[in-house]
DNA sequence: ATACTGGTAATTAGATAAGTTACATGATTT
DNA sequence: AAATCATGTAACTTATCTAATTACCAGTAT
């Protein structure tokens, strides 16, 4: 895997406080342990995302607030948060001036894979935090309904 | 940077065989020196083409072949040669299962990560290495009129 | 007041990639 | 045939990054 859970943990942070508001204390205790990590990385999570201005957080409360619809929020503007910083394909080395690949390869090369990059966040802007949610419950649904066959 | 330089270097050296191809010995050494690094790295990334299939290499003799033509080979081929064995992007944890959110998330995430992950494949799928070669001495020889006209 | 809760710094641990060293083996040159 | 140069790899070291952990401060709520 080439880019970070932080992305991943980041949307289904989101996810959950919509889900679970009102049903349940929305602590980064009661989160981590949904995302099965630890309560300091939850809150690392919750401050970028507070610095993204996706959420409101409150300093010794755990009253977190989502503070934009989840149909307008994209999986890239929480991609571009959590890990937008750097290109997702590397150019690292300064390869040999001299040489006419050498010399000519990194501009090349960082063109061709940023239009690769432009194509898979395109693609993530088009889905929303409520596509997310609306998945997850459409699935959460067919479980439950898959157990009650079960037992007639 | 999420992928490794394994690729960029990998798209290098095989633009290098092509460009270079019966103008310098197309050893190890000389190829790490235009790429910038160690000649083992070069040998490990010529072993991985060989596997691969895009290269034939002799042991002891640095007459290194392309097997196939440039324009029939996509960088999609090559990354995944590279580094196409792990997702793009990551889900790595083991979420809790108990919860909405934690028991869907995983296959809601993987589906529309891979929409992602295709867009940019379907790019790279469109780019060939003739393409890449065909760039470079562009440039390069927009290079050369730079310095000739500034000469005059 | 006391017990939670968020905010954050500092440290540790683990994974991965790249560079390095070393050496075996094949090819080439003289 | 011997010496030289090449590839093929294994083993080790470094560097970097992510995540987990520990610890502590500060704000909130009962």
């Amino acid at each position: 895997m080439k880019v970070s859970t932080r992305f991943s943990d980041s949307i289904h942070l989101l996810t959950f406080l919509v889900i679970y508001k009102g049903k349940t204390t929305l602590s980064s205790n009661i989160i981590a342990s949904s995302l099965n990590t630890s309560p300091v990385v939850v809150r690392r999570l919750m401050s970028n995302l507070r610095d993204a201005g996706f959420i409101k957080t409150t300093h010794g409360s755990p009253d977190t607030e989502l503070l934009r619809e989840p149909k307008d929020i994209s999986l890239l503007e929480i991609y571009l948060a959590t890990e937008g910083k750097s290109p997702l394909f590397a150019i690292d080395h300064e390869t040999n001036p001299d040489c006419i690949v050498g010399g000519n390869i990194q501009p090349t090369l960082t063109d061709y894979f940023s239009h690769a990059e432009i194509a898979a966040e395109a693609v993530l802007g088009k889905i929303s935090l409520q596509d997310v949610i609306d998945t997850i419950l459409v699935k959460e649904a067919a479980k439950k309904q898959a157990e009650n066959s079960k037992e007639e």
